[in-house]
Formats: structure tokens, C-alpha cells, sequence
DNA sequence: ATTAGTAATATGCCAAAAGGATATATGTCA
DNA sequence: TGACATATATCCTTTTGGCATATTACTAAT
């Protein structure tokens, strides 16, 4: 029996076959820094380390439907705007069996973060340094909101770490920003996200200009409350998608 | 019990696990148009449909290391520039039982394609039909070289579409093209595995300036053979890592 | 040999886009 | 009413890309 009738005669169910997870990264901006909500661990392993939430993918679940059940469930969220990240499948990532997880990233604006933490009281607050610029990519670390280290489990810095490149990538080419928002939001604002998730300054006149050129933004005609200054005009997103 | 005991408690084992897989797009450009290697399926589900090369993940296996498996014994090719794609998951994907699937895509010079294709022979050498322009996105149709529709397998036409997204998207930051290439090439080769991928043309004075001042190329002082005209300069790549 | 033909290569010009500095406008608050 | 802080507008410079055109180098045919 060559190779190749060998491979055609595999039975996969006679075989051992992996589980299969999903885990979410729950992003968002807060206080100028990228954030995400993580769960302490209760058991072993890496026991009392931070993880994503996640959940195991059930026989009759799409991926995508276990990751808004996850969503559902652990960070009681109705919907978010939800998108995969990348398959993470080393044979050691999971010590105590064989554990395949897809990695989904979910972007929240902050008002919905908060609320996210009310509702699932377990849920942590985690700020995150990513020590890499540009597109270089890498683990990235997580600290609580007094700036403790929170050691992260499994090989969830690096899930962070790549969610955080892809963010930087799709950020000039599509609406990710705007998910970071809440429905009305200020040009400053606006910048600010994107200065967040790149993690450089950018030229004030150069980002309104391009923001307003993309004809993406509404002008409400409102402005900001609140501010003891002059407050900024407050604009909506719409997708223009023809 | 509520549901974050029961998600706690949940043991992987005593439920059914998806069978996971992996599918590899090999993808090249042959006479200026995107060109994959498909085999034909000799068994049901799909008979006689053709389908991208594929198997499945060993317990101890990871999935890079499966998809380069699958890259030796079903393409009979010792490495290839390869990166993880996607991950499919509807849950009925595949008829027969429950199988996730992670895509790779593998991007090979016309002369490895075409080794390939002797080595292997039950591959078939496949041209793209992208029937959408720009950054749209949707599935792809498979043509034999006589012009025949090549019907394609479960979700494969999605693979290859999001395939040639993602090519078409990762064109001007990264090394793709040079990984469609021979050692050696022309300026104009360069292009035209360009507009291949992008799907339409570009300026040629503009192309060469932005290929020279990426300092990327190096050239040879070698010229082409064969051609009955002034004969291009060979250029090599090399990578700019920093 | 000479010349036509073809495509590579080089150069110059123009328009659009982006960066950066500065000026002006408009709100709050003392 | 005026100081102040920030939003908003304007100007200028640099860069980038499209496009046209000129020049070069090779083949092939006369």
C-alpha cells in the first residue's frame, strides 16, 4: 500500500482526533490604551493565570456560532461585531490534551466594555502593552487597571499579540475603528483610537482631512457635552457599502 | 447548576469531537493568469468534482506541520513559502461527518508548479476565473487549460476566492510576488504577476519606480535570453529584514 | 551593412495626496 | 468681558503616482 492509498483509506474516526476550541479576544480603547476582558483561572492548569474566554466547538456548531455562543454566555453580549483571527494548533499549547482553538477577536466600544464587566462580574479589565511597532508582531503583556502584571495562560499573549497586528493592518482599510466608537463620536476621539492602535501620533489637519475625504462620516450638527472648552462636532458612521 | 458551572465542567471527551483537516491552495501565475493544483475526486461525496489536496490533522501533529505533510506526500514537494489562510467550520461543509477545515495556501514559481504536476500526476493544473473585481471578495471558478469548468469540491471555491483576496491584499507589503517567481526576473515579469493578482493593469514608469525605491531588488547586470528585442534585466530579491 | 521593428529603460511634466505649521473660530469659565 | 483651550480652516511644501515621450539595445530582414 503506497502513500497515497493509505491517505485515501484514512478514517479519521478511527483515529484520535483533537478537540476543537474557540477563544475571543474582547477589545477595546480605554483611556487611550488598548484593553481586553480577560477570566482568571479557577483550576489547572496555568492556574490563577488570565485567559480568553472561550468554550469548546459543539458536533452540530458552526465556529462562528460557538464564538457568539461564547459571546453569549461568558460575557453576556448579545452581538458585536465578531470576525476570526487565526487558528492557533501547536500540539503542546493545551498541557492537558490535544486542543485546537480559533481565535476570534470582538471589538467593543467602550460603553459596551463597561457593561460587559457589570453583567459578568468575572470578567477582568486588562490593559495591554504591546512592546513591538509597526508591523512587526509578537506576544504583547496584559496589566490590571492598577498596573499589575497579569500573566497570561496557554498561549493566549501571543492570540492578543496577533489581534492587536491585525487591528494595525485592517485599520486604514476598513471600519474597525468605528466599532471601537460609540454612535456619536468626535473627530478627536476618532484619532485618538487610531493613535491607540498604532501606537504613534498622528498629524491632526492630515487625519481630519483624510477621515473627511473618505466620505464615511456624517456631521450630526451636534456637539459634545461637557467639555470646558470648545466642544467638537459630533459625527455617525456609515459604511459605504454599494 | 447555571451555565458558567456547566461550560466549567464541560469535558471535551464526552462529547463528539470534529474530525479537523487541512486543504491546501497551491496557487502560482501560469500565462499571465492565477493558476491552482486540484486533484480529482474518485469517491462520494462530490465524484469527480475537483478538490484542493488535503488531509487530515494527527493527534500529535500540528497544523503546520500537517499542511507541510500534506505539501510532501500529495504534492511530492520538499517546501514552499506557505501561510495559514482561514479556517472553514459550517457545520455542513462536508456531508459525510462533521470536518473543520484550515486552508493554507502554498505560493509556488511556474517551474516548481510544473514539477509538481510531473511528480504528482493525478494533480491537475487549474486557472482562476475571479469573477469579482477590486477588494469584493466571493468564491472563485476552476477552468482545465482547454477551457473546460472544472466543478469544485464542498467549499473549495470559497478557499480559492479568499485565497486570492488575501494575495491581492498582501501584494504591496509583503513578498508574495517574488514567491510566484523564478530566482531570476524581469522588471516586467515582476509586473505581470501584479496585474495577474490585482486583475487589472498598471502603469509601467510607476511600477518600476516603486519597485526600485522599495530597494528590495538587486540587480544582476544580467539580461534575458531569448527574446527577439532588447533583452529586460534580471533582477534577484532579497528581503529587507531588519 | 543597414534599417525597420520591438520592447526595455530613462526622463520630464503634471495632478493628486499627504505632512506640517500656523492662523482663525468658538465654545467654557472666571 | 476677557483669558483660555481646543476645534476648525488655510497655506505651503514634499511626496507620490499617472502619463507622455525620448532614448537605448537587441533581433531580424532587406
Amino acid at each position: 500500500m503506497n502513500e497515497t492509498a493509505f491517505l485515501d483509506g484514512y478514517d479519521p474516526h478511527r483515529y484520535d482526533r483533537p478537540s476543537v476550541a474557540v477563544d475571543l479576544i474582547l477589545a477595546s480603547v480605554v483611556n487611550g490604551r488598548p484593553a481586553a476582558l480577560l477570566l482568571q483561572r479557577s483550576k489547572h492548569p496555568c492556574l490563577a493565570t488570565w485567559s480568553l474566554p472561550g468554550g469548546f466547538v459543539g458536533i452540530d456548531e458552526s465556529l462562528d456560532a460557538a464564538a457568539h455562543r461564547v459571546l453569549e454566555t461568558k460575557v453576556r453580549m448579545a452581538d458585536a461585531y465578531i470576525e476570526q483571527l487565526y487558528t492557533f494548533g501547536a500540539v503542546d499549547r493545551d498541557p492537558r490534551t490535544r486542543v485546537i482553538s480559533v481565535a476570534y477577536f470582538a471589538l467593543l466600544p467602550p460603553a459596551r466594555f463597561a457593561a460587559a464587566l457589570k453583567a459578568a462580574p468575572d470578567l477582568t479589565l486588562a490593559e495591554l502593552i504591546v512592546p513591538w511597532s509597526g508591523e512587526t508582531g509578537g506576544p504583547v503583556e496584559a496589566r490590571s487597571q492598577d498596573g499589575d502584571a497579569l500573566p497570561l495562560a496557554f498561549d493566549h499573549a501571543d492570540m492578543l499579540g496577533l489581534a492587536m497586528l491585525r487591528l494595525r493592518g485592517k485599520l486604514d482599510y476598513s471600519d474597525v475603528a468605528f466599532a471601537l466608537l460609540p454612535e456619536l463620536f468626535t473627530l478627536r476621539a476618532l484619532q485618538d483610537v487610531h493613535e491607540t492602535i498604532l501606537g504613534r501620533s498622528l498629524n491632526k489637519p492630515a487625519f481630519r482631512r483624510r477621515m473627511l475625504a473618505a466620505n464615511t462620516l456624517v456631521a450630526t450638527g451636534e456637539r459634545e457635552t461637557g467639555a470646558s472648552f470648545r466642544p467638537a462636532e459630533l459625527f455617525r458612521h456609515h459604511s459605504t457599502q454599494e
